[in-house]
Parts: structure tokens; C-alpha cells; sequence
DNA sequence: CGATACGGCCAC
DNA sequence: AAACGTGGCCGTATCG
């Protein structure tokens, strides 16, 4: 009866009561962004009710199923109106004589732009279907446009076309021209995709993406169809919302024309857009040319050469630790299940459950499960505590590195890839890992790898890894910026500068207060890193006494007196601290690259004496806590930033150095490190190479650049050189 | 089963 | 209220 009641009202429904209802839910933005397009389309009569919806209440379900719908036919609209406008002065070649005709033409450029349409986003797998090219001085008689773009098809399902064999090879003179530059949107993609098929795509001038970059690093999206609409005020559609899986070579040649001569259209238009703005910044254009630019060729060739990996040592290994995290699974069960309510087992990995079964077994809640603060100090007196952290231990080792890496090798290479993404940080700093569209991917993060699993990561054979670190990099960066003596004088003398500090701080000698012949930290020379390393990222007083174990006031203390004895960079902290609040940004090294922080400038809001908690007052005290954050990145974006350029110059220094050189190959970097790999029977002079690379492409003014080395079969620790060559003679 | 958010944790 | 900067990835939770 209750359910014929319910039936009856959901019928009675109106399709207006059923919107309000379905929009009340607790949607996603996307989902509410497609909720109301539905209703909209409905409303003006553009779609009705779904069929599968007939005689059943209006649901959520049936909403999202009549949006694909509609994106399909909004899909084919699209492309038929395309097609339809496809401009005067887009021509699609696909015949020699066609072909013949561009080349005369791409000989009288100066600079063109370029992009390609493959079957996918593997570079060392997919292929090239097509080429764009975009010609700006070219002008067609009869045309008012100025400029054409071209597509030229070479692999597409349908339509006649040249093969991809031969339009390379007629295109050679112009890929291989320095003299013409290129203009590309994302080059490291092309300049991979070329390299696929064995070409060169030479005098790469501009990359619209990394430019953007250096314009805006806040820019909430890098992509050609984003920036278009916001800045060239061009509609724009992106591949997916276009196309949705089909590959681009089943795509008919009028709709490739029109799309694919599009993004070197768009490429070229923001290429003159941001010119224009990088006039205003002189040192940054130079930057993005010499350092930016070339950079691009050398992290196409550190991606490509890819890494090794000893599957048989991952397999034992990996084993081993499936092996231990059984019995600690086992055994935690065996504790915890009696704390878990419900049919299902009691989940190790699930926060809430943990958080409140372990709350039960030790008798007292927990605030929350974060190891390091809460679970690492109870761990001594709790064994259950000190399983459950191994395991998590063991279980994040394994599904994240040992057990995930192994399953990520290219099938055509056979070599692992990583990425290394050159504006993938708003410092500068290259970020790794996956590229944004390429999900379902087999790339993944080198530079965050544990030392349990850089163990898997082995050198080519014949090759050794030789690690090569920039020795204390962004201290030296800070004594260059701030011209701290007390720093610049430790770099000078060659005197560890944590030691320097303590000397000085505590009063007492220098070799009192450094390393212990065992290698380890005294408690002065760790106090120093701490509160020196606090103070570089901003650290509160309050989460500095935490660290030091101390009161806040008494944490306060320290770090004046310590920050009196070096008056310099006290200045220069505060300098950046003003200069964020007074422009709204900070500049790296040579103002070569600008840190955006537009926070800094907003006007404090008050918040009387003894409102700090009053919930009315909460808007201000976030709005003040943005301001704070700002303060934070500033001085820390000046650090990062300039040492990020200096890793990036070295690098393109390091790869001028291995072209020339047999077996020579940039591995990899990790911010403040270079790998290189290198034919296992080198020599001192090659060590030698090395650290004039690494000390002596970018200089921090006449403070010294340090270099610590080590040579490796396996990554990881590695030894010294010189025990590597008294090995070798003892052999 | 996909999209999204989040806690937690790896690196420098 | 937050309290340390820059990242990426995994597993769970949640939603429909």
C-alpha cells in the first residue's frame, strides 16, 4: 500500500518539482554544470525526456543520460559548422604538386608554426597522422587574410593523401632549418613525435605553453583551447569535447582541416599576443630564449633515453615485502577486528576505520592518524602502533613504487619513461610525473622515488649512474641574494655553514659543533638546519617551537638572537617581505623569472583584541591568512626559483657536454641534482668534466659552487670516485 | 564504474 | 584559524 502511495506521488511529480529536487542533492560541480545545461536545452525545447525514462519518475540518472545525448548532437553541430566556416586561407595538401608548392613557400619563412595530430599521447608508440603549419607572411591574392594554414594528412582512414614516408622526407630541409624558426604550443610533444620517426624538428624559437608560463605562473590551465577564448577571444574546443576517444586519424579530412589548421592558427595568434607582453620584460625574454627554449631539446632526450629496471630484484623484493605485510595484516586483525563492527572485515588501509579501532584498543582517541605527530610518539609504548606503522610503511612502498613501477614499461622501447615537466611548478622547479591528458599512461614520478625503490633503477649495461649533487644549493643562493657575510664567508673558507652558524651562536669552536666523525648531526648543527630551514619556508614561531621541542616565546628568542648575528639577510628577508606587499611579486636570480603574488597586496583586515575565535570574524582571518601565506612564498619563491634556473642552465650545459661525448647521457634531475650515465671505464678527467659542469655554468656572484659526486650501478647512495678508482686498481 | 575530494606520505 | 615552501600518487570515501 505504502509503496502504490509512493508510486502514485512520484508520477504525479511535476518535471519542475522533480529539478528542484534533483538539484537540492548533493551534486559535483560537474555534475551541476551538466544538470543545468539539460535543463536548459528542456526548457527551450531543444531535447525532452529521455526514452528509457517513459512512464518513470524524472531522475538524476535519466538528466545525465539525455546531457550525452545532447553533447552528441551538439558535437555534430559543431563539426558541421566548422566545416562550414572552415576559413578561405585554410588549404589541405595532399598531393606533390600541392606539397612541392609549400616547400618553396616554407623556404621563404622566417618563422612558422608547427603541430602534429597522432594516434595518441605515447611518443615512442603512437604515430603522426598529420602536420600543421602555419605560414604568417604568406599571402593568397584574392584572399584579404594574411597567412595560411595548412594540414597535411598522411595517415588518416579515408581521403586522398600523401604517405607519411614521403612528406617527411620532402619536409627535411625545412625541419632541419635553423634558420626557420618554430612556433609551437606544448614543443617537447612535437620535437618527441618527430623524433619518433627518426627526424630532427630544429630551431624550435618559441613554446607558447612554457611562454604562458613565464607570463602567468598562476594560470589555472596551460592548454592552446583555454587560452585562446581567454585571450585571444577565440571560441575554442577542446580534442575530447570534439572528438571523445576517436583517434584523430578517423577523423574525415574536411574536419581535420579545420580543427588541426586551427591550433597553429591560435598558436601563432598568441605567439604575437605574448610578444607584445614579453617586450615589457626584457630579462625574462632573454631567460625564456637561452635557458627555456633550448632546455625543451634536452628534456625530449633525458625522457627518451628513459630509464632500466632489474625486474628480477623488484620481484624478490616485492615479494618480501607481500610476505611481511601478511603477518603484520594478520597480526593487526588479530587485535583490531574485536574494535570493528559490521560483516566486512576491518580495512588497514581506511583512516576512519583505523582511527577509531585503534582508539578503542589503547583506550584513549586519537586526534587523527598522521604518523610522524601522532602515531610515531606512541609507537614505543604500543605494539599494535608500531605494526600498524610498519605496514602502512611497507604497503605504501610497495603499491606505489615496487609492485606499480615494474608494470610501467614502454612496449616499444622496453625502457621506462618518465616526465619532466619544465612549468610544472610556479617556482620554476620541474615537476614529474603524469602529463595531464595522458592518464591510462605508463609515466610516472621520478623525482619523489624512496631509497628502497631507487634500488630497482639500475644503469645501462657497460654504464654506470654518476650522481652529481649542486652542494648545498639554495644556501649558497641565499648568501648570494641576501650578500650575508656569515654565509659567504663559510662558502669561502669551505667550512660547513650550519656548523658556521652554531660556532657563532653558541660561542664556541667550530669543529665542536659540527658533524660527529660519524657522519651524524650534533644537536647545535641540527638546531641550526632546523630554525635555518624554518625560516626559509616561513615557518610560524609557534610550529618552530614545536620542532625544537621548546615554548614559542623561547623559540621566538632563539631565532633572533641567531638572525641578530647576521643583520644582512635579516634586511634582505624583510626587504622581500615589502617588496611582496608593495608590487605584488618577487623576481628570481636577475630577474629572470617573476613569482606572482598578488595576495601580498591586499589591505590586512582588523580583528579586535580577544575576537580571534568569534566565528564572525572568520572571513578576516582568512583573509589575513592569505596575506600571511604570501609573505611565506615570497622569499622562498626567490630561493627556489633562482635555483631552479641554475639547475636548468647546468642541464642544458651537461647535455651540450654528452652529445659530444660516446655513451654520455643526462638520466635524470631531482631539483638540485644531475644524473648523468656514462661509459663504466671513465676516467679522472671525465669525474673532472662533471664538476666544472656542475660548478661552473651558473655562478652565484663570487660565491662558490659546490659539488658532491657519486658513481652508481645501482641508484642510490653510490660510492665516491676515489674509492671507485682504488677499487678498480686493487682489482 | 567514473569523477571527485581528501588524508596521508614519498621527494627536494 | 592556521601554524612550512614546491610537487605527484595511492587508497578510501562518496556520489549517482
Amino acid at each position: 500500500m505504502a509503496d502504490a502511495t509512493k508510486r502514485k506521488k512520484a508520477v504525479q511529480e511535476t518535471i519542475e518539482d522533480a529539478w528542484v529536487r534533483i538539484l537540492a542533492m548533493k551534486n559535483s560541480d560537474s555534475d551541476t554544470e551538466k544538470l543545468l545545461a539539460v535543463k536548459d536545452a528542456m526548457e527551450t525545447g531543444v531535447t525532452g525526456r529521455h526514452p528509457s525514462g517513459v512512464g518513470k519518475r524524472f531522475s538524476k540518472a535519466e538528466a545525465l543520460r539525455i546531457y550525452n545525448d545532447l553533447r552528441v548532437m551538439l558535437r555534430e553541430k559543431t563539426l558541421r559548422e566548422m566545416v562550414e566556416k572552415t576559413p578561405r586561407n585554410y588549404f589541405l595538401i595532399t598531393n606533390e604538386k600541392l606539397l612541392a608548392r609549400l616547400i618553396e613557400r616554407l623556404g621563404e619563412q622566417t618563422e612558422v608554426a608547427v603541430d602534429t595530430e597522432t594516434t595518441g599521447v605515447d611518443v615512442y608508440t603512437d604515430v603522426i597522422v598529420g602536420i600543421s603549419l602555419t605560414l604568417p607572411s604568406v599571402s593568397i591574392p584574392p584572399l584579404a587574410e594574411k597567412g595560411i594554414h595548412v594540414y597535411i594528412p598522411v595517415q588518416h582512414d579515408e581521403g586522398e593523401q600523401l604517405s607519411r614516408d614521403y612528406v617527411l622526407s620532402e619536409l627535411r630541409g625545412f625541419l632541419y632549418d635553423e634558420g626557420i624558426g618554430k612556433v609551437l604550443h606544448n614543443a617537447i610533444f612535437d620535437i618527441a613525435m618527430f623524433r619518433r620517426h627518426d627526424y630532427d624538428l630544429r630551431g624550435v624559437t618559441w613554446d607558447t605553453m612554457v611562454a604562458m608560463h613565464l607570463l602567468n605562473e598562476n594560470e589555472p590551465s596551460f592548454r592552446l583551447k583555454d587560452l585562446a577564448p581567454k585571450y585571444l577571444g577565440v571560441e575554442s574546443d577542446t580534442f575530447a569535447e570534439l572528438f571523445g576517444k576517436t583517434p584523430f586519424n578517423e577523423i574525415t579530412l574536411d574536419i581535420a582541416l579545420v580543427y588541426a589548421g586551427k591550433d597553429t592558427d591560435l598558436t601563432w595568434q598568441l605567439y604575437q599576443f605574448q610578444y607584445v607582453h614579453f617586450t615589457q620584460m626584457p630579462t625574462v625574454l632573454e631567460y625564456f630564449r637561452t635557458v627555456e627554449v633550448p632546455l625543451l631539446y634536452v628534456i625530449v632526450e633525458m625522457e627518451a633515453n628513459g630509464y632500466i629496471l632489474d625486474l628480477d630484484f623488484a620481484k624478490e623484493y616485492g615479494e618480501q615485502l607481500a610476505t611481511r605485510a601478511k603477518e603484520l595484516h594478520a597480526k593487526l586483525i588479530g587485535v583490531l577486528s574485536k574494535h570493528h563492527e559490521g560483516d566486512a572485515e576491518l580495512n588497514l588501509n581506511s583512516g576512519p576505520q583505523m582511527k577509531a579501532a585503534l582508539s578503542k584498543e589503547i583506550g584513549k582517541e586519537l586526534p587523527n592518524m598522521d604518523a610522524k605527530k601522532t602515531l610515531k610518539p606512541m609507537a614505543r609504548d604500543f605494539e599494535v602502533i608500531a605494526d600498524l606503522l610498519e605496514y602502512r610503511k611497507i604497503t605504501k612502498l610497495s603499491g606505489t613504487y615496487i609492485d606499480a613501477l615494474p608494470t610501467k614499461q614502454n612496449p616499444t622501447t622496453k625502457r621506462w619513461h618518465s616526465r619532466f615537466n619544465p612549468i610544472g611548478t610556479v617556482t620554476g622547479r620541474f615537476s614529474s610525473g603524469k602529463d595531464e591528458e595522458a592518464a591510462d599512461s605508463n609515466q610516472f614520478n621520478v623525482q619523489n622515488q624512496p631509497e628502497d625503490a631507487r634500488k630497482m633503477f639500475v644503469a645501462p649495461p657497460g654504464k654506470v649512474l654518476v650522481s652529481a649533487d649542486f652542494k648545498a644549493q639554495e644556501i649558497r643562493c641565499t648568501a648570494y641574494l641576501s650578500g650575508e657575510p656569515v654565509l659567504i664567508e663559510a662558502f669561502e673558507k669551505g667550512i660547513d655553514p650550519y656548523a658556521n652558524m652554531a660556532s657563532m651562536y653558541y660561542k664556541r669552536p667550530y669543529h665542536e659543533v659540527n658533524k660527529l666523525p660519524s657522519g651524524e648531526d650534533t644537536p647545535e648543527r641540527k638546531a641550526m638546519k632546523v630554525v635555518w630551514l624554518a625560516t626559509l619556508y616561513g615557518m610560524s614561531d609557534f610550529s618552530l617551537a614545536d620542532m625544537l621541542g621548546l615554548k614559542k616565546p623561547e623559540a621566538t628568542a632563539f631565532k633572533e638572537e641567531l638572525f641578530a648575528g647576521m643583520p644582512k639577510l635579516s634586511a634582505w628577508l624583510k626587504e622581500n617581505e615589502e617588496h611582496v606587499a608593495k608590487y605584488g611579486f618577487v623576481w628570481a636570480d636577475k630577474q629572470q623569472r617573476k613569482r606572482r603574488l598578488p595576495d601580498g597586496k591586499l589591505k590586512r583586515k582588523e580583528i579586535p583584541f580577544g575576537k580571534w575565535n568569534d566565528p564572525r570574524y572568520e572571513e578576516n582571518r582568512k583573509h589575513n591568512a592569505k596575506i600571511n601565506r604570501a609573505m611565506r612564498q615570497g622569499t622562498n619563491a626567490r630561493v627556489q626559483g633562482s635555483s631552479a634556473i641554475q639547475t636548468k642552465v647546468t642541464m642544458i650545459r651537461a647535455h651540450e657536454e654528452c652529445k659530444k661525448r660516446e655513451g654520455w647521457a643526462l638520466w635524470g634531475t631531482i631539483h638540485d641534482e644531475l644524473v648523468f650515465e656514462i661509459p663504466e671505464d671513465f676516467t679522472r678527467e671525465d669525474i673532472a668534466v662533471i664538476e666544472r659542469i656542475m660548478t661552473q655554468s651558473y655562478a652565484w656572484g663570487t660565491v662558490a659552487n659546490g659539488t658532491d659526486i657519486a658513481i652508481m650501478k645501482r641508484w642510490g647512495k653510490g660510492m665516491t670516485p676515489e674509492d671507485w678508482f682504488k677499487q678498480k686498481e686493487a682489482a
